[in-house]
DNA sequence: TGTACATCAGTGAACGCGCGTTCACTGATGTAC
DNA sequence: TGTACATCAGTGAACGCGCGTTCACTGATGTAC
């Protein structure tokens, strides 16, 4: 007789275990970052030599993301900038933002996915970021409603965040086909869920 | 004079520290887990006794992700079920994904957020949740074109993910308003990209 | 031009910690006869 | 009903590992005079 009816016994240390975790995962976890040590490896210094340079691994962390942070805004832009005049500036900004994030998997996900509380130093990121995009989204359309332009950059979001942790699956279209849609679809020049049918391809 | 100029001693280890960083990050990160000595503990049990039940901490991992995929599945197909006949059947399955997500972040990043690559022993999850999630869109609606399913879903993902790291931004609109516009506006009954704007409300 | 000294940017050993895993053990429970 | 023994489900000490951080040190470079 297997183990599976424990009800005499009266504990299920296995399912106690597993409800444990669950509980545990109630709260956002962040990613698991590379080390200071591997990085300093990487370098081909001692892990104290880093001490020279930051104050601490938070603090590196920190650069780390700033970096990122700027490489995602600057690639976005630069293809605003190179975008001829008679190109839809949304699937424009849509398609850098989406290669880029495809681009950068795990910086992706440090910027978007992690639950890092951030200290102090640099607590600034977060707005920041928020307020580059709105940037973005106005340079775009300057009319553009605040919150459809954050639906439309939702929808992104779960576009390239889904493709990032699913590699394998068969979606059925690129992602850019995913990006055309959406900015076709979800119009962030009103506030209304209908777009216009009728220049409708 | 500030090291802000580092020509003259060639190196430039804090660049470098950096961009190794980067380059690390190149490839997606899994994220942090509870361990298996912090579960033993939440139950009051030497770690050593979780390997009466498992083999390993994957095998402990593994079932946990058992157990929350099939909590997420139990959801929306409650929700479907106790759903009226006259409501919009993808509304209803939205929210409560939607629902669900909000409410077991640590649990949803693990399943759609994490780079883990999956042992011989769960490599079966990805392809069943997939092959669940369209089950749930062909109950949603049988002829249901997949790709567009997909890119439902991935909205969803897109709206529920950046919440949940985001907390503290302003949405501008609730996630299930955010929900219902993702509905209207991304048919999944015909393949093409604008809805019938004439059963409007 | 040469010597004395400060500074800068590193090394390397050591710290305490939490981790997954192993192993010999223990003690309660169940069964045989 | 009582004893002998196997099994089951745990303990607790120990292992080696990588981690962030500290500290005394070193050696090259730059500057004063």
């Amino acid at each position: 007789m297997r183990s599976e009816d424990e009800t005499k016994s009266g504990r299920d240390l296995r399912a106690e275990l597993v409800a444990a975790a669950v509980d545990m995962l109630a709260r956002p976890q962040p990613i698991a970052v590379p080390s200071l040590r591997s990085i300093a490896r990487a370098c081909g210094v001692a892990p104290s030599a880093v001490y020279w340079h930051f104050p601490s691994e938070a603090d590196l962390r920190s650069a780390v993301l700033d970096a990122e942070y700027a490489s995602l805004i600057e690639a976005v832009e630069a293809a605003l900038d190179a975008a001829s005049d008679g190109t839809d500036r949304l699937a424009v900004a849509g398609d850098a933002y989406i290669a880029w994030a495809l681009d950068h998997p795990g910086a992706y996900q440090l910027l978007f996915e992690s639950a890092d509380e951030l200290p102090a130093t640099r607590a600034e990121h977060g707005p920041r970021l928020q307020r580059r995009i709105v940037e973005l989204a106005r340079r775009v359309d300057p009319d553009a409603p605040f919150a459809a332009a954050l639906l439309l950059w939702s929808a992104w979001h779960g576009v390239v965040s889904l493709r990032l942790h699913k590699t394998e699956w068969d979606w059925g279209m690129t992602a850019q086909e995913a990006n055309r849609r959406l900015v076709t679809v979800l119009s962030v020049h009103r506030g209304g869920p209908a777009p216009a049918p009728d220049n409708g391809t």
